[in-house]
DNA sequence: CCCATCCTACTACAACTCTAGTAGGAGACC
DNA sequence: GGTCTCCTACTAGAGTTGTAGTAGGATGGG
C-alpha cells in the first residue's frame, strides 16, 4: 500500500500523531508554534478535509466542531516513502541508501557506532563474524 | 544547493545519466524500452526542455537537433532527495531511518552484513570496539 | 521545385496543491 | 431577539506537473 503525502499534509499529520488528534484550531496552533506564517483558519479545514477524503483522517463531531484522527500510523508512511526513494532514486539498493546516508550527513562516530549496533541487532548471532 | 526532480523528470535524467546525453528521439526511445506506453516526441521535448529551464539540463546543437546533457550529478540527486526524506518523514534522524531499511525490506542476512562492512569502512579503526 | 519528414517553439489543458475568501448555521452574550 | 463569534461547506485562483497538439522552419528525395 502505497501512502504519497504531501509536504502540507505531512505537516498537518505530523500535529495529529503527537498530538494523537486535534481540531482545526488546534492543529492551527501546533503550525504556528513551529513556523513563524500563521495559516489561515479555512486554509488547514480544507486541507484536513482534503486529507479526510484521501482517507488519511478520519473525524468525530465534537460540540459544533470536528476533531480530526490520524487513519495512518506515522511507520506505514515512513515505509512508504522510503521505499519509494529507494525504488526511484537509488535504483532499489538499499546498500547505496546506506552508503549515502553515512557518507554525506557528518555523522560523529557514536551515531555511527549506533548504527552499526542497530545492524548487529538484525543479524542472527552466527552471522556476525567480523571477516564477512 | 536543494535539487527536487519531479517524477517525470527523474526517469529522464536517469536515461541521461545513463547515455551521458541524448537528443529527445533518443530519451524517448529509452522512455519506451522501459515502460510500455510511448510518451508524445512532444512531451518528451517539453520535459527537457523544462528541465533546462530549471538548470538542470544543458543542450548543444547537433544537426537541427539539440543533445541535452545533464548539469546535475546523480550524486547530487541522491544527496538532495534523502537529506530531504529524512528531514521531513524522519525528523532528522538517519537511526530511524536505518532502522526503517533494515526492518522493512526483507534484506538478506548477506545485504546485512555488507551493509555492516560499509558501516565499518566508515568507522576510524579506533571506535571498531564490537562493546559499545 | 515540391512534398514528406524531422525538429523546435509555442500553446493548451486537466489534475493536483496550496492558500484563502464568502456564505451560512448555531450557540453565547446582553 | 439582535449581534458576535466560531465553525463547516463551498468556491476560487495561482502555481506546478504531465501530456500533447499546432505552427512553422529546415532538409532531403525525386
Amino acid at each position: 500500500m502505497d501512502i504519497a503525502l504531501t509536504g502540507r499534509e505531512l505537516e498537518i499529520m505530523s500535529v495529529l500523531w503527537d498530538t494523537g488528534s486535534g481540531t482545526v484550531a488546534e492543529v492551527r496552533d501546533r503550525l504556528e508554534t513551529d513556523h513563524s506564517l500563521q495559516l489561515a483558519y479555512t486554509t488547514v479545514l480544507t486541507v484536513l478535509r482534503t486529507m479526510e477524503e484521501k482517507g488519511y483522517l478520519r473525524h468525530e463531531s465534537e460540540g459544533k466542531a470536528h476533531r480530526y484522527f490520524p487513519r495512518v500510523a506515522q511507520q506505514a508512511v515512513r515505509k512508504s516513502a522510503l521505499a519509494r526513494l529507494v525504488d526511484t532514486v537509488f535504483r532499489g539498493s538499499p546498500e547505496l541508501v546506506l552508503t549515502q546516508l553515512v557518507s554525506d550527513r557528518r555523522l560523529s562516530a557514536a551515531q555511527l557506532k549506533h548504527l552499526r549496533s542497530l545492524l548487529d541487532e538484525r543479524l542472527p548471532q552466527r552471522d556476525r563474524d567480523r571477516s564477512t
